[in-house]
DNA sequence: TAAAAAAATGTGTACGTACACACAAATTTA
DNA sequence: TAAATTTGTGTGTACGTACACATTTTTTTA
């Protein structure tokens, strides 16, 4: 049975008290050189690592993370990403980290501004928020980086420097659904429309990125394909998605965001068949995906993305913890069959 | 900013020696009515949750854990579980447990009795193992219930009972693999073939669950189809494919292990296209499934099971953390275009 | 009612680390 | 060479919990 490595032990084997040890450990000087030279030998030799947990209830200083998310109420994307924090929340309750969770409304860009000026006016050790609107999150970035408080992202990267991030690699996830999408396709009926449905451009940039994958997959495909692109935002979308529907005889969709529903219910009402495939295991999806009128979902794993990044900020904070400064977790993709795995 | 509750916060409300919150919380007795009445109210009153840092720190036994896996030399299936393991050791070095890893030749079911017989000879106070094979695992485990060891498994499930388990609902991988293959089938030309290719029938049960999942999809489905099944267990794989697929006429397969290359290969050296649905994610198969030449894999995640099983074993020997008995791992779909979000 | 026994309660120490402080050794200064 | 300084080294205490042991209080017995 293997026997840890105290300080204690260093100390011994050195011959000098835990006192010189701690100080070589901490280099914060007052050792001699030859003291040095045997405490690193020592420390060396018996592969010495310090004790987290020792270490970090000595360190009683209780940090502080601020989270910044939308609110679920608004737009129920946003559940599994609170169940995700709620969830590191319960985990770490023991330990001396106070997590508060704020939230903004995903369709005000003021209201994501006010709450962010606000939560950052508490100086908290870190912030983790959702990079919702582009300008206004490098705004709040700027703040922090100044302030000198950690900073972290998922879901979507501000272009401005962060701490650490988790999302998906959006590009590469628009290959995917490209290629999911080919398999169905005949050269002489298919049409295919990239969708993009959000309240409030809020997604720009994920979106963009997404049609900009699907895009390079047709590229280098054999047959060629017109793709016909149509941004909604507004409240009509289903009349906007009838006449896109007709006026191309689009029958092939890719729908860049979690409103995938709404093309299956439009094809539906429609008396249509067709071929859709788009993001995000919300519960309309799940549905039509069952009933067969969504042939895949990617998915974002939005509950695995907050937990990730909060738990990465939490051992940082915690254990010293290093993880990698940018994490992507896979693009998954469901069916009808592998869904119920995910439930 | 919250402050942590401690058993002296306890103590001062209740009135009483922290030796007495002390035992009130460890129930051993030796409590007067009165105090354990008051204890417990300040319990309650101030939500007090022990800190497992100081828990662990005074709890100074060294776990010691036995894994018992197959050698990734011999089957470089179990390369990624192997390097699951190895994180896990990376991440709890510092703490107090002693983790082994221990080997055996997946094709000697001897080779597992052995080695399994002498781990526990050592008497480890858990026991973590891949159960691939049923009669000599049920031994095992027999031997380890009696001892009172705790018993971890994962990759495939034993019939006896195991204290902790992590893996994949098998029957519904087979039909995930049959909804994606159902995507692609023509009722006119069709002719789908299940393959289990095994060195040494070691899948038993994984490859018969996942056979009836394939086959109740069909069950429920519009057009029949006839399945033909082929199980290959000897060294000349490519001879017996041959033949199993001329005389059939095959040109759909469903592989339940690993091997699925092999049928991308013989596929290949007829110079026939077909369309292969399989498992895992070996350097052989993602090369053809970059080819085109096998449509999807399953993936079975052997690094996240190895992990996720492990560490959920340390924890609760080490922080008392209660894990589901058994924890069932998505069903992963993989193409040729998100396998890179996976590497 | 005093002594003995039992029950209840409190105190001290350890886990491994971190840091303040006291002390000892080596230098510098007078 | 003694005193003053600087540098190096060791000791003690705290973090929060767990448990052994000492002490006090209550109950039982003679």
């Amino acid at each position: 049975m293997k026997k840890k490595i105290t300080i204690k032990d260093i100390a011994k084997v050195a011959n000098v008290s835990i006192g010189t040890v701690d100080r070589v450990i901490h280099n914060r000087g007052k050792v001699s050189e030859k003291a040095l030279q045997k405490v690193n030998d020592a420390l060396k030799e018996l592969d010495y690592k310090a004790n987290p947990l020792a270490r970090s209830l000595k360190n009683n200083v209780v940090y502080a993370i601020s989270i910044l998310v939308p609110d679920p109420q608004k737009d129920s994307y946003w559940l599994p990403c609170q169940q995700g924090i709620m969830e590191i929340i319960t985990e770490y309750e023991a330990f001396d980290v106070d997590i508060s969770v704020h939230y903004f409304d995903p369709s005000e860009s003021e209201s994501f501004s006010q709450v962010g000026a606000r939560l950052i006016r508490k100086s908290p050790d870190a912030v983790l928020f959702v990079p919702l609107f582009e300008r206004e999150s490098d705004v709040l970035l700027r703040k922090l980086n100044k302030k000198g408080i950690l900073s972290a992202t998922f879901n979507s990267m501000p272009r401005n420097h962060v701490d650490q991030h988790v999302g998906q690699d959006l590009y590469l996830s628009g290959r995917v659904g490209a290629k999911l999408i080919s398999d169905f396709l005949d050269p002489s009926t298919s049409k295919i429309g990239i969708v993009h449905i959000d309240e409030a451009f809020n997604n720009a940039i994920h979106m963009q990125q997404k049609e900009e994958g699907f895009k390079s997959f047709y590229e280098t495909y054999a047959a060629k394909y017109d793709i016909f692109t149509k941004t909604i935002n507004t409240d009509n979308i289903h009349s906007t998605l009838l006449d896109f529907i007709e006026s191309h005889g689009v029958n092939v969709f890719f729908v860049t965001t979690s409103k995938t529903y709404e093309v299956a219910r439009t094809l539906e009402l429609l008396n249509k068949n067709g071929i859709v495939v788009g993001y995000d295991l919300l519960q309309e999806n799940i549905k039509y995906l069952t009933e067969g009128k969504i042939q895949f979902l990617i998915h974002q794993a939005p509950r695995m993305q907050a937990s990730l990044s909060l738990k990465s900020l939490v051992e940082k904070l915690l254990f010293k913890k290093e993880y990698p400064k940018k994490q992507f977790l896979p693009i998954e993709i469901i069916n009808s069959e592998n869904v119920k795995s995910y439930l």
